[in-house]
DNA sequence: CACGGATCCTGATGGC
DNA sequence: TGCCATCAGGATCCGT
């Protein structure tokens, strides 16, 4: 579920509480058995490493010691959290226990998330990260002229291309559709078809909206929360998603939805083209 | 290679 | 209230 701000606001919400309380103390795994099993060596590795800082590449979340580094992937349903004794919980997967005494829990009903251990000097060949598009927030490689040369003789929808990890990260379902929005362009054209300022308007609504929800928290439409626990508000800015058989807000016709590329899509029939 | 669909897993929701 | 079907913000894998 957690998109691109989602992460970036779990990021920013980790690092403000790592930079405080920087010692992992202890790491304790409650069960392995998640989208990939998580390294047993992974406590041991890590115990007593100071945290350096928290980054994120696309949706993935790093946390950097001298060791090592935490990879961390939500997937639909992960969240980290502050937990107190009592407030454990069945699908709390892995604990961090820092040096004052607080505990960390990685959550994750599903388990589709993941964590891995990236050993020092490895980043760049992890089968994880090395196929991974540009980031959409620098402007210096994504951009019309980028979204339109990479789109060329591509039949697949432009919504389903630019939730492709592999040539823009962090754009999933929910801001997939509000870019197609913003951009005016109806989510079922064909990438290989977009005209060049349709790319450069796709690829300004694109970075647009994603700055917009970092700023706002990020969407809670179900259960994402921050890294504290509390809902994003980027949700009640929504123009389509989630908005089926509603108005739309700027001209009033009935938001249409339909499946496509296996996702839910939302998009207002006059708005876009 | 490009594309569509199934798949992993649990929980919430809505219809009957 | 209970039961069942459907759906969910992701990413990978398999078949065509």
């Amino acid at each position: 579920m957690p998109e691109l701000p989602e992460v970036e606001t779990v990021r920013s919400g980790l690092e403000k509480i790592l930079r405080d309380d920087p010692v992992i103390e202890e790491i304790e795994l409650k069960r392995a058995d998640i989208r990939f099993p998580i390294p047993q060596d992974l406590p041991r590795v890590l115990k007593g490493q100071r945290v350096e800082r928290v980054r994120r590449r696309a949706k993935y979340l790093l946390i950097d010691t001298p060791k090592g580094t935490l990879l961390n992937h939500l997937g639909m349903t992960g969240s980290w959290r502050l937990v107190n004794a009592g407030e454990e919980d069945i699908h709390d997967h892995c604990y961090i226990r820092l040096g004052s005494g607080r505990r960390l829990a990685f959550r994750d009903p599903r388990r589709f998330g993941m964590l891995d251990l990236i050993k020092p000097g490895q980043e760049s060949s992890h089968v994880r990260l090395k196929g991974l598009g540009v980031e959409p927030l620098d402007a210096i490689s994504f951009h019309g002229e980028f979204l339109h040369a990479i789109s060329r003789k591509r039949k697949i929808a432009i919504k389903v291309f630019i939730m492709d990890q592999r040539v823009v990260v962090g754009v999933g379902n929910i801001y997939a559709s509000e870019a197609l929005f913003r951009a005016g362009l109806k989510p079922t054209r064909a990438a290989g078809r977009l005209s060049r300022h349709e790319a450069d308007r796709l690829a300004l609504a694109c970075r647009s909206v994603l700055e917009e929800a970092i700023l706002a928290g990020g969407s809670s439409i179900r259960d994402y929360r921050q890294a504290g626990g509390e809902e994003g508000g980027f949700q009640h800015a929504h123009q389509v998603y989630d908005r089926g058989g509603e108005p739309c807000r700027v001209c009033g016709a009935k938001i249409r939805s339909k499946v496509i590329g296996g996702r839910s899509t939302y998009w207002c029939p006059k708005c876009q083209k």
